[in-house]
Parts: structure tokens; sequence; C-alpha cells
DNA sequence: CTGAAAGCGCTAACAT
DNA sequence: ATGTTAGCGCTTTCAG
């Protein structure tokens, strides 16, 4: 039994009335008395009417729709934002458009095109790694430049015009250092960072050598850049072999702590060294498996709130040219 | 700078050619000359013209645009699906439009409604706990009625008439507890569930009773089943106790997996028993934390493929009536 | 209070 | 090869 889409024509036909009265009707218009209003809501519900969005958004204007654009899903951090991000706006009636980018340029761009298309009434995206390698935005600017409003959130870019949501990296980066140093009472700490080429990345690994720096009495610091997670692994294990006396490992970015967890177990450091202290950025699925872990959560949800939320704002008015970076606070755990 | 979005009509008017011939330049049609086709296409490029995607589908009566609702974003399989589907349908020129119905069923009737209202072309769909327990899916069977397309996957009904994509929860149940037996010669299995309550848990746990009886000669089976986790929890532990013979656990969904782990774990039951195996149903990202594991993937992501490709296909062809139920196969690792 | 009519931007059948 | 025209379904002035 397919019943085609009622439309607001074919219920004026059906009561005599006009389409005008009808349109009014559904909006309850207070235009339209209220018996008709009535008469007419109640044969609307009987037919199942459902209005068509696109004819109306095409009239006026605008979507009621949210472009996303993450780099992976199957990161729990962006799992978590976007489930903050679909949360705020489904309870402001909008709707949500996601891609994935996989942390290419390519797609990203390709992605975003689908939603230039007049789709979106504004865009939240965090970008991928190449883009922001490349440090090339064009393609995010002209969507600006065409008047649709942007929120970029976790990876920014200064010099783009438009709201952005961060955590404070630096500071969660140095607090946590000092909370190795002061609570864990560790003396000697590897950072390890898979994200250095990444703009908080670097934030992060500042925020390690700072928080160094300023406890250099009682504390020693040594830092593991890698590329790839191979890498990162065998440098880990020569400097935990290397040195006995290591006592703390910060890792920077969910798979460097990660790989932290499983080479210090591998090596059974533990038994053979003593106690060593993970700590490190990660979604906080992890305490079960590694009982000296200091989590950095970040919050994702809530970075994923405060998107929306920015972008919600920005779209009601977009007149004001003065955009505002958002910090959402980190949590120890 | 905002530059207002350019239309047709205006490079219709600066190129003092009609609008349908822009039109078709831009579609590159055929019956226009390849030196205008050319001109126009060039001029639009300069323009950043972008067509308004809004009337294109209202006038062509499809939107490029699939929907999808899942119960949840945080569980890795249904992340997983997500991508598959994303991918897929990117790859083919759709938009996708996602909603999370964290297994409320009224989330999942007002998801519907905002994709039913002529948003998408056909909706891809995994229905909340609450909608199986309930089993009462006329909001589905409306959207249905509507004309438009629908594929269920994971969780189906068998009632409605639609695609469906599943794995064969029975046989990966079966299977997997006959080589928990045979493989990994365990002799009393115990089998943890927290979703009983759900028909393909249910499949499971037949799954492993039949396993159990046709093998009978070389093992003892016992369920154990729960609510919430904390129950599974004290179950589990009070078992584990209780019977030092226990050699094997089957958990039939991820937190039960997860349980079992951290249980056998806390108990130290491998060094005061011997080693318990594990297996279950799970993503496959837990593998570096519980040595003995037996992991059933259940290819999500292919399960996503399988299903974007299903609605793509009854998009294009709405007239065949009979629908297919596709069964994705499962891994064991 | 109700209705007529214009038009959002685009496509496609039908002229020319 | 190019142009004219009639809508897609809805909202919204403006008239009655």
């Amino acid at each position: 039994m397919i019943q085609t889409r009622t439309t607001l024509s074919e219920i004026s036909k059906a009561l005599n009335v006009s389409i005008s009265t009808v349109s009014k009707s559904l909006s309850d218009s207070s235009e339209i008395s209220l018996s008709t209003k009535k008469r007419i809501q109640d044969f609307a519900n009987k037919c199942n009417y459902v209005p068509n969005n696109f004819a109306a958004n095409l009239r006026k204007g605008y979507t009621n729709t949210i472009g996303l654009i993450i780099p992976n899903m199957l990161n729990p951090f962006y799992a978590k934002v976007f489930v903050g991000i679909e949360k705020y706006l489904d309870e402001h009636g909008y709707r949500l458009i996601t891609s994935i980018s996989n942390e290419s340029k390519d797609k990203e761009v390709k992605s975003l095109k689908k939603m230039a298309n007049g789709y979106v009434d504004g865009l939240i995206i965090c970008t991928s790694k190449e883009t922001e390698v490349s440090n090339e935005y064009s393609h995010i600017n002209s969507l600006i430049g065409q008047g649709t409003p942007v929120v970029m959130f976790d990876r920014i870019c200064e010099l783009i015009d438009c709201d952005k949501v961060i955590i404070n990296d630096y500071e969660a980066s140095f607090e946590t250092t000092e909370h190795l140093i002061n609570t864990k009472n560790c003396s000697n700490i590897l950072m390890a960072s898979l994200i250095d080429d990444l703009y908080h990345g670097k934030l992060r690994t500042r925020g390690f050598n700072d928080a160094i720096e300023r406890n250099i009495d009682k504390v020693r610091g040594t830092t593991i850049i890698a590329n790839d997670i191979s890498s990162l692994q065998k440098k880990l294990e020569a400097a935990l072999k290397n040195d006995p006396t290591i006592d703390g490992i910060l890792g920077v970015n969910e798979q460097a702590v990660l790989k932290a967890i499983s080479t210090v177990k591998k090596l059974n450091i533990n038994s053979l060294h003593g106690e060593v202290i993970i700590a490190g950025f990660c979604a906080q699925r992890l305490v079960e498996s590694y009982e000296p872990l200091v989590i950095i959560t970040q919050n994702a949800k809530k970075i994923g709130v405060e998107s929306a939320k920015n972008i919600l704002q920005r779209i009601k008015n977009t007149e004001t040219k003065n955009f505002n970076t958002t910090t959402v606070e980190y949590d120890l755990y």
C-alpha cells in the first residue's frame, strides 16, 4: 500500500479551502479561526501529512541541517564528540549530516563541497591531519566566504575567522606532568608522542617540557617523538630497557598511551624495574586494563556540545564578527 | 566578504543566454554547443557557482541522502558499521544523515519523523532495545508505507517487509562454542549474556546450548543471564569461585566479554584455577588486554557496506517486492 | 479570517 | 543549438 505523500494542495482540495489557509493552519497561525485550524489539523493528521522540507527550505532559505566533518569515527574521542553534537542539535531541531575524512584532505574537500551546495546552515569540522600539515585552508575559507558559518574543534587554525572549540592542551599537559611529579612522585618521566606534527601535539609537548623545567630539581624528563606506531614502539622499548629508573610515562595521544601500556606489559617492567605510572590523553575506557594509570579525558562530549552550541548561535546571528574560542576544561581520572 | 551564492539566473543574465542553456551546459548536456558550454562552465567556475541542491531535489523528487538511525555510537560495533555505510554512500554520491536513538524508542520515532519528511531517499536502521522489546514497529512500517525503502541491520524484525542485513548469530555462537570445546579443549564452559531479551541474543544462547548439547560427552555448559552489568558481575564471580573447573567463558555481547575478562583478572583465576579461555562477540580492539582470548568479530564494516548497498539497490528499483536478507559472515580472531 | 499569487532555484518537456 | 515555459511544494506578502 504505497500511499504517495500528501501535499498541502491535496488537503486544500479535499477540504475546499485555499492552500495558504492550510499552510497557515498547520503552522498554527493566529490569522486562522480556531475551528478551521482544528478541522484542517485533524484532517492532516488523518492523512499522515508530512511537510516536504525541501520545498520549505527552498522557500525559507535555510535547511535546519548542520554538516560535520571528522577525521575518524573509530577513535572514541571523535565518537564522543559526535554524540555531543548529535544530541545538542537534535534537541534544537537540527539534523546532522556527517562525513569522515579518514585524515585525507581530498576526502575532506570533497565532503565539504557536498555540504557547501546550500545543503547545510553551518559546518562543524575537525580537519584532517593532511590538512593541518599542509596548512592550506582555502576550502574552509571559501565556505566561510559564501556566508556559511563554520566551527572548528580540536585541531584548529588560528588564522581562520570562525568560532573554535578546544581544550587547553598546554595546561592539561603541564598539570598532568606536575601531577606525576608531585602527587605520584615520579622522578624520571618519558613523554611519548605520535602527533608532534600537529599544532595541539606541539602544545602538549611544550606543556610537558615546561613542567619538567619548572621541577628540574626533582625530576628528569625525556621526550620520544615518532611518526608511526612501530617506530614509537621501538624507541619506547629501547628507552625502558636502557633506563630502569623510568617511573612515569606521559602519552600525548591515545595511541601513544596504548603503546606505552602494552610495551610496559610486554617488557614486564613493573616486576623488573618497579611500577611505572602511565598518564595521558585518552578516552576513559582503559581504566580496567592497566592499574597505575592517570587519564586526561578531554570531555569529548562537552567539546561536541559546545561546538554545536556555537554553530547555532552563529547561525542565529551572522552579523557579529568577533569570533570566540571556547576552551573546554579537561578532567584527570 | 560575503559573496551571496550565485544562481543560474545570474549567470544567464551575465552571459546573455537563457537559464536553461546555463543549466544544460553545467550538466554537460549534448544539446549545447561545445563553445557555449565552455564559456558558461568557465564563467560558473569563476563565480564559484554551487548549485542549490534543494531546488534540484525539489524538482527531481529525490535527495541523494540516506538516513541512518543507530542505538549508540560509542559502541565500536556501531561505529564500524557507520564507517562502512558512510564510505559506500560517499563513493556513490550520497549524503548520510545520522541519528542516535540511545536505545530509546521515543528518540528513534522522533528521528524517523525528521527523516520521513521527504528528507531522505532511504533509511538504514538498527532499532533501539526498547523498540525490539516492545515489538511494535508501526513507525517503521508507516515509513515503508510512504514508499521510503528501509534496510534493517543487526536487530531485525522478521515481520517487516524490507531488506535486512545480519550475521548468522546462531551459527557464530554454535561454532565458537565448538571451537572452545574441540580446539581449545574446554570442558566446562560458562556463557554470559546481557542481551537475552533481544532476538539475536536468544539466537546466540541457543547456538551455545545446542553446541553443548551436541558435545555433551566431553563438556559441561552453564548459562548466566543478567539484565545489568553489576548483577552479571556478581553471578560471574559466584560461578567462578564456586567451580574451579571452569575453563572457558563465552561472552554473548561486548559488555559481557569485558566483564568476563575483568572478573577473571580480578579473582586472579588464571593463577589459582588454571587458564580460562574467554571467547565472545566483540570488536577486535581487545586483543592486547587478555591473552587467552577468542574474538568473534562481526565484520561490522561489511555489515555497513552491505546495508548501504542494499538501500541504494532498493532505491534504484522500487518495484521488486521480494526483499532479501543478507547474511554477513563472521570472523574468529 | 480567508484567498490569490508570486517566487525560492532548478529541471525537463516542448517549442523554435 | 538555444529558448520558453511549467511546475516541484511550500511560505508569505498583499488583497479582499
